[in-house]
DNA sequence: ACACGGATACTA
DNA sequence: AGTATCCGTGTC
């Protein structure tokens, strides 16, 4: 399936990654990341500034850079964290400030028996609720790293949170006032609960 | 509370 | 070469 053949059909389309960063972070909290077999509602994203931000990788890392600069919005950026886990994140460019989405957990929806397999665990609380979690559970790997999510054979679906809540972003030492982790309110699902500093995510973050 | 363990970008 | 750092998870 071809990125023409998706447009209308239920699949984010490249322009809904050529957003603002934040709010395109934001508006993926309630859409549905599909891989393969498996699929889950996105829960938990967290945003970083491709521009000024400490916490990105384009920060302090070239090849970060070079990778915004080589591939079109929507590409996923899969890297290794702590020597053992995969994380993925969705590139953000082209009309408003460029930004990394970091998908942070999910709502299984479909797939759960493949989860369960490829995480070794079987409650369903625990397959997809942290990013290294539902990268193992979906079977995201470093050979998904710069593969286009608008065109075929995974990519996510259009759905909305009921209410999306802005928080402080986790585990990170730099940047760390930001307000950019977004969460569905009242979710189970998400791998850390809204700490004190969480709001209602309205129309005028900055 | 801590162990686990690899890529990246520094220093030299 | 060696070192510091890093968007985490599981088990203790």
């Amino acid at each position: 399936m071809g990125e023409a053949d998706r447009s209308s059909s239920g699949w984010l389309g490249r322009g809904f990654f050529e957003q603002d960063f934040l709010e395109c972070a934001r508006g993926l909290v309630g859409c549905e990341l599909c891989w393969e077999d498996a699929a889950g509602r996105i829960v938990e994203t967290e945003a970083y500034a491709v521009e000024g931000d400490a916490a990105c990788h384009t920060f302090t890392r070239r090849s970060a850079r070079e990778f915004v600069e080589r591939n079109p919005a929507g590409t996923a950026y899969v890297y290794l964290n702590y020597g053992m886990h995969w994380l993925i994140n969705v590139l953000v460019k082209g009309r408003g400030r460029q930004g990394i989405v970091l998908i942070r957990a999910l709502e299984p929806t479909r797939g759960l028996d493949g989860m369960r397999g490829r995480r070794g665990v079987e409650a369903e609380r625990a397959l997809c609720s942290g990013p290294g979690k539902l990268t193992q559970a979906l079977g995201i790997t470093g050979a998904d790293h710069e593969r286009d999510l608008c065109g075929g054979g995974v990519g996510i679906r259009s759905g909305r949170a009921a209410a999306v809540l802005e928080d402080r972003r986790i585990g990170i030492s730099r940047a760390v006032e930001l307000p950019w982790r977004f969460l569905e309110a009242k979710s189970p699902w998400v791998s850390v609960k809204p700490g004190p500093w969480a709001r209602v995510s309205g129309l005028a973050i900055s």
